[in-house]
RNA sequence: GGGCGAUUAGCUCAGUUGGGAGAGCGCCUGCCUUACAAGCAGGAUGUCGGCGGUUCGAGCCCGUCAUCGCCCACCA
């Protein structure tokens, strides 16, 4: 046949998009019918519609990629369902900004234009986010794409909330929440993030109402005073307890209120008095709660005063009111002095705003009956964690919860079906829009302002995506899910609440594993940022090393659960692998010209044969390993290593003794083996640099079809050879031996050595060795080697000593002898060490009786060999000094 | 205040039932050997954070300390 070409250099830009249209085109990614076998399931992490592909995503979709390649290989009916999450906060404020820049806000649109306007951008931003995920190669399957807000899985959410508010599990109240002044809504706790910051502790009096005496009070927020409605101090505190039952003056107001008695004040805590402002702090609210105390809201919702304190403040920011009331409390005389103090401030998880504890009327769900059966799901190993130790994290806080707040003041989301009459006040919790109330029938209704928690359809993702509540095939087939990736910042907000929902409305956790990845960070160990400016974008790196480089280079890094440092550099790595994929390939397809290819059961292998076999046995033994145990970078290592090193370095190598052979039907025979080992090994590599492997193997004579499809290699206990690996190891011992010396004396290749090999007596390999006479040669670039039973006769042959042999080369003429007598002292030395420490176990009472026989007979074997080592490389300095 | 992770070669990191310390990059030497110089062949480099313990044997298990990082937590 002929040559097949493939371009000089590897140059993924050339066919990377191309094949993954080919892909597309032929729907690869979608399930094929398993002979039997299990389905694997997959759903994404969805990603922000609205946001960027950044190297986190990267990461996680190469995992998850690398698995679904994987087990569609071997055959699993494989889905990797696609889609992406509306986030509710951070796509409105990106509508917003730019509304922002035509001077306007989303009130002058009003809701419904807004809500076009926000579509509009969903969609210019999902083609963007949807071709980043395939330039990087993802197998998902598009057809089966989700988006929070569709249509299916908005009636999930309705049928979700409707059937926890049946269940009395969600329910509507008055309470303080976390609200974020900038984006204008409640957050759930978890959406606030606690900076350590820097602030001052002010201390001052609170006059007695009767003006008898004064009280010292210490605070951070000087300016909530405006809203205190009573003073604190520990019931058991003698200095204070005189004063409980009596009336402050409530200092730049006109209000009198109480000093009561609470045992959650700290006595050894500031002056052992707290000022108790309930509508802004969360502790505050409690004491109130218990007391019965009235709770003031100072703040309106965009975070500055409101009417309900003294008339010059009011319309002030929190920061400026401090500064005007530590002023006042100054020109009043009851200020006493301030401190640096450092405390932990609420950010809001999207926009950095400090949140402010604020009374409002909100939607909660109760967390405490869908915790328990989390947790009790996880207790019997429904769902297993990987790396086991983020159960913890999981068990703390499924046991801590509270309930969570699922009503936001935002527009772009899943609208609360809640509707209130007009004219009864009747409160309507539907499925359906209703026509009128059921009460008095008026058809005068209004929906709730509010919109869910974006996470409120995060949690119903992996089965609202597979047709949930509909009794869809799909979900019938791939649910549960069998994996799901990714990082450890969402457990709570996402992972933790998926299985909470799923065995709420299933009855099944959504998932069997969970496998959580590090972040991925810049070299310095910071996160990569926008605002650092050390972020690499996923697709400079498709640009400038290739998917496949980006892929195998993140997973052969990704150390169970480790953080991920990395910079452009980093990429070379795979991009080096990958070309010497691509050099190692185009070398066979051109030693293809004028062959003739032998059918691989009908071809006789020789040891180096059957050696390769038994190397890529292991691979995919260690690949199989490495995947079912998500030790991503051991896979990786496995496939790195057999391909370059025992592929390239040593069989390719020792193959050219067939290659260039003059015997035509042993060209055949070399190449026909080559071609198939290449077959496999493009299908062992696939998972994890998938572009690549697709166009080679397109071109090899022996495929059909894609490779996405193609099965994965099995492993073969047949082609497992233990013997011929441990003589081989030997070969390759003895190869480098004399590589060494040849090295070392800068003997070069062109200069042929003629060469005595002398195996030791009984050794395994011995018949071995001669058997691969021609490939030694070859390969230490020998003119010609005699098998010898003892030392030659011949003059000016240098010794080489080896474990189970011992090789002569004639380099005496140009080594300088007294260096390499020095370098066998130096040897000697190390080798004696050894030999006493091996020495000291086997004369060590405690270890021959304690030590396992195997271990002993190891040491025994040690020993012997040393000392053989040891003899020989003294014989060799006397030899050499003659 | 709790919990977790990290500390191994100059750099980034592997090292899973405890049994003679590894990779990549970088460095040094020699090779443009008709697949690959993003390559080939060879080489140097480690008190495995400190101390103590368990064990015949510890990078690995236990305790303790130190440094760095993360998560959780209502102390005004």
């Amino acid at each position: 046949m002929n040559a097949i070409e493939l371009e000089k250099t590897y140059n993924p830009k050339d066919f990377e998009d191309r094949i993954y249209e080919s892909w597309m085109k032929n729907k690869e990614f979608s399930p094929k019918d398993g002979n039997g076998k299990n389905p694997y399931t997959i759903v994404i992490p969805p990603p922000n519609v609205t946001g960027v592909l950044h190297m986190g995503h990267g990461l996680n979709n190469s995992l998850q990629d690398i698995l679904i390649r994987y087990y569609r290989m071997c055959g699993n009916p494989t889905l990797w369902l696609p889609g992406t999450d509306h986030a509710g906060i951070a796509t409105q404020n990106v509508v917003e900004k730019r509304l922002l820049k035509e001077g306007k806000s989303r009130h002058d649109l009003g809701r419904e234009k807004f809500l076009e306007r926000t579509w509009e951008v969903k969609e210019e931003h999902h083609s963007i986010i949807k071709n980043q995920l395939q330039k990087i190669g993802s197998s998902c399957d598009w057809d089966r794409e989700r988006f929070t807000m569709d249509e299916g899985l908005s009636d999930a959410v309705r049928e979700v909330f409707v059937t926890l508010y049946e269940r009395g599990l969600i329910y509507k109240g008055n309470y303080l929440v976390n609200w974020c002044s900038s984006c204008g809504t409640a957050l759930a706790d978890d959406e606030v993030e606690h900076q350590e910051k820097e602030g001052r502790m002010y201390h001052y009096y609170y006059p007695l109402a009767d003006g008898s005496d004064r009280l010292e009070i210490a605070t951070t927020r000087p300016e909530t005073m405006l809203g205190d409605t009573c003073v604190a101090v520990n019931p058991d505190d003698d200095r204070y307890k005189k004063y409980v039952g009596k009336m402050v003056k409530l200092p730049l107001s006109d209000r009198v209120i109480p000093v009561i008695a609470d045992s959650y004040v700290d006595m050894e805590f500031g002056t052992g008095v707290v000022k108790i402002t309930p509508a802004h702090d969360p502790n505050d609210w409690e004491i109130s709660e218990r007391h019965n105390i009235e709770k003031i809201n100072i703040l309106r919702e965009d975070g500055r005063l409101n009417n309900n304190v003294p008339e010059k403040y009011r319309g002030m920011t929190a920061v400026e009111a401090r500064k005007a009331v530590v002023e006042d409390i100054k020109a009043e005389g009851l200020y006493i002095r301030d401190e640096v103090h450092m405390h932990q401030v609420g950010h809001c998880y999207r926009c950095d705003t400090v949140i402010e504890p604020f009374m409002s009327e909100q939607w909660f769900v109760k967390m405490k009956p869908l915790a328990d059966k989390a947790l009790s799901a996880w207790r019997n190993g429904e769902v297993e964690f990987y790396p086991k130790r983020w159960e913890n994290t999981y068990k703390h806080w499924l046991e801590t919860i509270r309930d969570w707040c699922i009503s936001r003041q935002l527009w772009w989301g899943h609208r609360i079906p809640v509707w209130y009459c007009r004219d009864c006040g009747e409160m309507i919790v539907a499925r359906k829009d209703p026509e009128k109330c059921p009460e008095c029938s008026s058809s005068n209704l209004k929906q709730e302002d509010d919109v869910l928690d974006t996470w409120f359809s995060s949690w119903l993702w992996p089965f609202s995506t597979l047709g949930w509540p509909e009794k869809t095939d799909d979900m019938k087939k791939f649910f549960p899910t069998s994996t799901l990736v990714t990082a450890y910042d969402i457990i709570f907000f996402w992972v933790a609440r998926m299985i909470m929902a799923s065995l709420e409305f299933t009855g099944q956790v959504p998932f069997k594993d969970i496998y959580i990845h590090g972040l991925v960070r810049a070299k310095d160990g910071r996160k990569m940022s926008k605002s650092l400016g050390n972020g690499i974008d996923p697709l400079d790196v498709v640009a400038e090393y290739g998917a496949d480089a980006f892929k195998f280079t993140l997973c052969f890094l990704a150390a169970q659960g480790q953080d991920i440092l990395i910079d452009m550099e980093s990429f070379k790595f795979g991009s080096k692998f990958a070309n010497k994929i691509w050099n190692a390939s185009r070398y066979l397809l051109m030693n293809l010209e004028g062959r003739n290819l032998v059918e691989f059961d009908e071809i006789e292998k020789n040891s180096t044969d059957k050696w390769i076999l038994n190397q890529l046995n292991e691979a995919v033994s260690a690949v199989e390993k490495g995947m079912k145990s998500y030790r991503f970078n051991d896979a990786a290592k496995a496939v790195y290593e057999f391909f370059w090193n025992d592929f390239c370095d040593w069989y390719i190598e020792a193959s050219k003794l067939s290659l260039y052979s003059d015997d035509d039907s042993e060209k055949d025979r070399g190449i026909s083996i080559l071609i198939h080992v290449l077959n496999d090994s493009l299908k062992l590599l696939h998972p994890f640099v998938p572009f690549i492997t697709e166009e080679i193997y397109q071109k090899l004579p022996l495929s059909s079809g894609s490779i996405v499809n193609a099965s994965y290699p099995e492993y073969k206990d047949e082609n497992s050879d233990k013997e011929l690996a441990s003589s081989f190891d030997s070969l390759q011992e003895l190869i480098k031996a004399v590589r060494t010396m040849r090295s070392e004396f800068a003997v070069v290749p062109s200069k042929k050595i003629k060469m005595f090999i002398c195996p030791d007596k009984g050794f395994r390999s011995s018949s071995f060795f001669e058997e691969q006479t021609e490939l030694i040669k070859f390969l230490v670039s020998a003119s010609e080697i005699e098998f010898i039973n003892t030392k030659p006769e011949e003059k000016g042959f240098i010794p080489v000593a080896g474990n189970g042999f011992e090789v002569y080369v004639s380099l005496k003429d140009v080594i300088d002898i007294p260096k390499e007598i020095a370098k066998l002292k130096k040897d000697i030395e190390k080798q004696e060490n050894l030999l006493k420490r091996t020495e000291g176990k086997l004369k060590n009472p405690s270890f021959l009786d304690k030590a396992p026989a195997e271990i002993i007979e190891k040491e025994k074997a040690a020993r012997e060999e040393i000392s053989q080592m040891i003899e020989k490389m003294k014989q060799n300095i006397k030899e050499l000094s003659e």
